[in-house]
RNA sequence: GGCCCCGUCGUCUAGCGGUUAGGAUCCAUGGUUUUCAUCCAUGUCACAGGAGUUCAAUUCUCCUCGGGGUCACCA
């Protein structure tokens, strides 16, 4: 069974890139009937936070994505690690290396110096006297000097490393007895059955590593797939300093999780000419045999395009209460369809849509100069006079009936569409432009429509 | 700097030796619309450069250039 896993670190939100990974992860191990599972590494004590956990938690459940069985907490598995430290010290595979940290910068500066690559000398590799007093020792795991370390990589291809290129005896444990991240994600991917690995590209020099762990061990080695970074527009690793890279941010601003997922799964992977995926589809399709090598250039504009399709082809009775949250209540207006059908068109994000729909619901209480230059001249007050008397001595209800009301107008009148249209759309809204003015009159009733024309009139006389 | 990865329209991408290099987005223009938006149509725009291999290279190889990632007792 294939087992795939997200393992953040909760030093802050869930950021788009996490996303990304967490999602292709997520969409593999539903492909293969398998299981992903999340697990929260939080061994550097001092960075992480409890809110960072529940914060990705929450954008997980914003998102629709589920991690199955329990969340694994590293901070929760010091005696495992123990285990596997003790076991790699007894088999003679790891040994304690007293070298202090200053004895350790001076080592790096002198290696700077002479331009050598900067790497632990051995020095403690075979030591067997006497330790140094006042020393809290580090583990260091045996590494191979020479040969080659290869990466089976299921998006890049076969990777070269030369031993003595980057390995050096790393770090397993630190002075405080606490492991190193290289070791515990080795330790914890195999014992959670974890088998395949999809990843940040950015974890890529790190593979080698952890395979000395896995074959120190004995495991058996996963199926790694390094997916390229999200560039920002320079070209340059997405940051939090690119702005909106929080996933709840995207909540906020007005995005659907099927457009934000979408749009994810589009960079850096394809299905022929396909733009539009529903999860359904995301799952039978994906493959992460498929993902691209490059890195791609984080742009919203294709983002933008899909949350306007999303929003298009969602139900008024949903999209009614997606509005909710930013602070438009139409569940229960009696004319929200027409509403809704008018307005869904014309609105990138659910925010634009509630400040559409806000728009309509409220009488104007500005007049833009332009848009009363442009609409209030000639017979325009006229014209609202003839249209207000036709209003009151009928009952209209639906778009089409006031509609017909202006077509009355405007025979009888001997005028252009534009005559009318013109001036009542700047009385109703304050401004041109917008959704037909028969749907916004049939919306806001024939009272308000009234009190609308009456006050345009009176402001601009 | 060492090591590693990458390089098709501005952006996301299709392509897997022979194509008028396709789609999407963005942008522009036209149509539809009382207006705006939607929608429809049309258009502009790309194989980083150089050597090879081959009858034939965007596709394979090498070099150059460019970009990125990574080099901790962080993850």
């Amino acid at each position: 069974m294939v087992v795939t896993r997200f393992a953040p670190s909760p030093t802050g939100y869930l950021h788009i890139g996490g996303l990304r990974t967490a999602l292709l992860s997520y969409l593999w191990a539903k492909n293969r009937g398998g299981k992903f599972v999340l697990r929260i590494e939080d061994t550097d004590k001092a960075r992480n936070s409890e809110e960072a956990t529940q914060a990705i938690l929450k954008a997980f459940e914003w998102l629709g994505l589920e991690a199955d069985g329990e969340i694994t907490y590293q901070s929760q598995r010091d005696e495992i690690y123990a285990k596997y430290i003790k076991q790699l010290l007894d088999e003679g595979k790891a040994y304690k290396c007293y070298m202090s940290k200053e004895e350790l910068t001076q080592l790096r500066e002198t290696q700077m110096a002479a331009k050598e690559r900067t790497m632990y000398d051995g020095r403690y590799h075979d030591f067997t006297g006497t330790p140094p007093e006042g020393v809290a020792p580090v583990i260091r795991i045996k590494s191979p000097k020479t040969g080659e370390i290869l990466v089976h990589d299921g998006v890049k291809g076969t990777i070269s490393f030369q031993a003595e290129d980057i390995l050096d005896d790393f770090v397993i444990a630190r002075a405080d007895g606490a492991p190193t991240y290289n070791f515990v994600v080795a330790i914890d991917d195999h014992l959670m059955g974890i088998n395949e690995v999809i990843r940040g590209d950015d974890h890529l020099s790190n593979t080698p590593k952890q395979i000395v762990v896995y074959e120190a061990l004995g495991f058996d080695i996963p199926a790694f797939y390094h997916v390229p970074m999200i560039h920002n527009s320079n070209g340059k690793k997405l940051s939090k300093r690119d702005g909106a890279t929080d996933v709840m941010d995207y909540k906020e601003m007005g995005y659907t999780p099927q457009a934000l997922l979408n749009f994810l799964v589009r960079l850096g992977w394809s299905h022929g000419d396909q733009e539009i995926f529903s999860f359904e589809e995301m799952i039978e399709l994906f493959n992460p045999k498929d993902i691209n090598k490059s890195a791609s250039i984080y742009n919203t504009e294709k983002l933008d395009w899909l949350n306007s399709h999303y929003i298009k082809n969602t139900s008024n009775a949903e999209l009614a209460e997606l509005l909710t949250p930013y602070g438009v209540v139409l569940t229960s207006h009696d004319k929200k369809e027409i509403l809704l059908d008018a307005l869904k068109e014309r609105a990138k994000t659910l925010k634009e849509l509630a400040a559409l729909v806000t728009e309509i619901v409220t009488t104007p209480s500005e007049y833009e100069a332009k848009a009363v230059k442009k609409a209030f001249k000639d017979a325009a007050f006229e014209v609202l006079e003839a249209y207000s008397e036709k209003l009151k001595a009928n009952e209209p209800h639906l778009p089409t009936d006031y509609h017909a009301l202006m077509e009355e107008v405007v025979s009888e009148m001997e005028i252009g569409f534009g005559k009318i249209g013109m001036p009542l759309r700047v009385a109703l809204l304050g401004k041109m432009g917008g959704p037909n003015i028969d749907v916004i009159m049939a919306v806001v009733g024939k009272e308000e429509t009234l009190l609308r024309i009456a006050k345009a009139i009176e402001k601009n006389s």
